[in-house]
DNA sequence: AATGAATGAGCCTTCATTCAT
DNA sequence: AATGAATGAAGGCTCATTCAT
């Protein structure tokens, strides 16, 4: 028990925490958070549920470490973007960059979509926010026409949801991302035009 | 037992499955489906949980008819506009009544979005779906440009989180709705161009 | 509501009762006593559960109901038999007589045999046990051999249970009836016989 | 909490698992499936219900678990017997076998037999049904005439029966097993002498 | 670093029964 | 002769969490 030679169960060094986290966002996006237990995690990775409470303290520690460490690049991005010169080249950039952080986490935003019942009352409900209302300040001017912010917070949607919601379309994946992406970019260089000159 | 003079339990003659879907609504809308449980639901109308049961057979059958009930609208507007000549009028048409159908059943949507992972299993995902799809095709020509289909795409998507998404502006709820309204018309109006003269 | 004319639920006049017993005993023989639901028997006869408590005061008063009408001819049997001489003829004709009631009457011995633990803490439990033991007391010269005893009372299960046993064997019922009763018939003479020359 | 002075809850290690059998076995037993819940069972063993659920998936479990063990004795009876030549010895061997294991075991066999209903639709009533098939393969001749078939079934039908319908005769038990089971030789007996010469 | 055993709370559901109409 | 509406009790089961080892 522990380490078998016929491959199940290979690397199981201080890695389990990782796995851990690999595991519980796979199902979580899969199944949403309410409905995937402890239990189910535990069982796919051949441990038992108390192995878990070894490495995270409460199921929503696993989602928030999780998130945590995903959402890392979206920090970042704000902060460089906070940073930058309110300019259409600096939101255009700032959106472009975001459509390809948003694409290397899909399963998180995925599920940061469908959960948003389970996650309002979470930690990261409001991390999540307040990401989101750092890049929607980026982007918007507070004093643009409220026409002008709606698409803003609009090109936000489009970025979060094409990725799923054109599942069922034809096209690879880059593709379409490219696509979202164009509209998305339109959407905010409207916006910043309108504000520009009402 | 049954009437009291407090105003409590006044009217509780034929109209206690209407009674249950309201507060249902208001508590799934609320804490999401899975978090509300029937206890909850039969605690605020004061019968027992098994008095929802002479109501409905389920838990989900309680959420299905609210939805059947609420959404009928929508299925009504998807079959006019089936029967409309694919015209921007049309279009533009539709997007304006779609707006006017969701304000008008602002909880259920609500619901619907944040708990897409719940409903995702549950006999009422499938029926949205097709909705979803049903608007779409009456939006979206099939030989549109990638682009333009994202366009339009958005603009539901616009719609739907748009009733949400800008809780925190601020403004009256129906001046914001308008201007989600123009923006979605905008998306329509582009992606019908762009269809036309490639 | 009522009565109408495509054929379902015509004779609806005053065989209610009757007919909830037969509805009854084909279920509780079928899925046994506790399995059966009485919404299920109202279902099936298309009345509310409230009516059925109409015509009697509690599930178990259905099932004593249908036992008392239907092992009625078993009680006579064994009146009749008490007054007899305990002849070995008169032993046989009991034999012969019974397994005839038995057959006339499956469905409440099938159920009787299926749900001894259900029945044992009903009414019923008792006058079934009542019944038997007055049977046996007929066949058994209380003197007798033990082994003699254990005979008759062999006899007895051979009948009850040889109706449903025999299920998986070939050939029609009445012939396998027959050969039963054969064998009960052998079982009783020879515990009579024992009795007579030890 | 764990150890008390009062002999209660002595021996908490390892055989949780166990005990739960036991109990279960006697209350089975005692009340029938259906009518024991788990509540009552764990009640008894002074632990909550979901321990139950620690040491087995459900209800049935428990009570498949328990009738794999108790019933082992009979497949390995009926492998054995499968076998020897089909001799008339043999034959009485096995049922003098039979008769031993059924005393063995002999609250499962009252549960069986008092609980067929409930038994019917769950896992170990098949289990139980192949078992007796098994063994009257083993005493029938399949050729032979119908009335040596019943006998045999009838002989399986005095050793389950014997147990508990011989409990208001007197005598010690293990007298009462003997004649039931020399009933029950006698009868395969005639079985196999019918069968040679007809 | 992880297990075995268990808990307390809660969930959805079903049932026999009641009673005013 | 029967319905519509509701109840109280209980049932099987699952879950996140704990803790001694």
């Amino acid at each position: 028990m522990g380490v078998t030679m016929d491959g199940t169960k290979q690397q199981r060094r201080g890695n389990t925490r990782q796995r851990i986290q690999d595991v519980a966002l796979e199902l979580f996006a899969e199944q949403g958070y309410e409905k995937t237990s402890l239990r189910e995690i535990a069982e796919r990775l051949d441990v038992t549920k108390a192995a878990l409470y070894y490495h995270f303290k409460t199921k929503e520690e696993i989602l928030v470490s999780i998130f945590e460490d995903l959402s890392e690049p979206i920090v970042e991005l704000i902060e460089w973007g906070k940073a930058q010169p309110q300019t259409l080249e600096t939101k255009q950039e700032i959106i472009r960059r975001y459509s390809e952080t948003l694409a290397g986490a899909t399963p998180l935003f995925r599920f940061m979509q469908e959960n948003q019942a389970a996650v309002k009352e979470l930690r990261i409900g409001e991390m999540f926010r307040n990401r989101m209302m750092g890049m929607r300040d980026i982007l918007i001017d507070p004093d643009a026409d409220l026409i002008d912010q709606v698409r803003c917070v609009s090109a936000m949607f489009t970025l979060h949801a094409g990725m799923f919601a054109l599942n069922d379309l034809e096209g690879d994946p880059e593709t379409k991302r490219k696509a979202v992406l164009e509209v998305a970019t339109d959407l905010v260089t409207q916006a910043h035009r309108g504000a520009d000159s009402p």
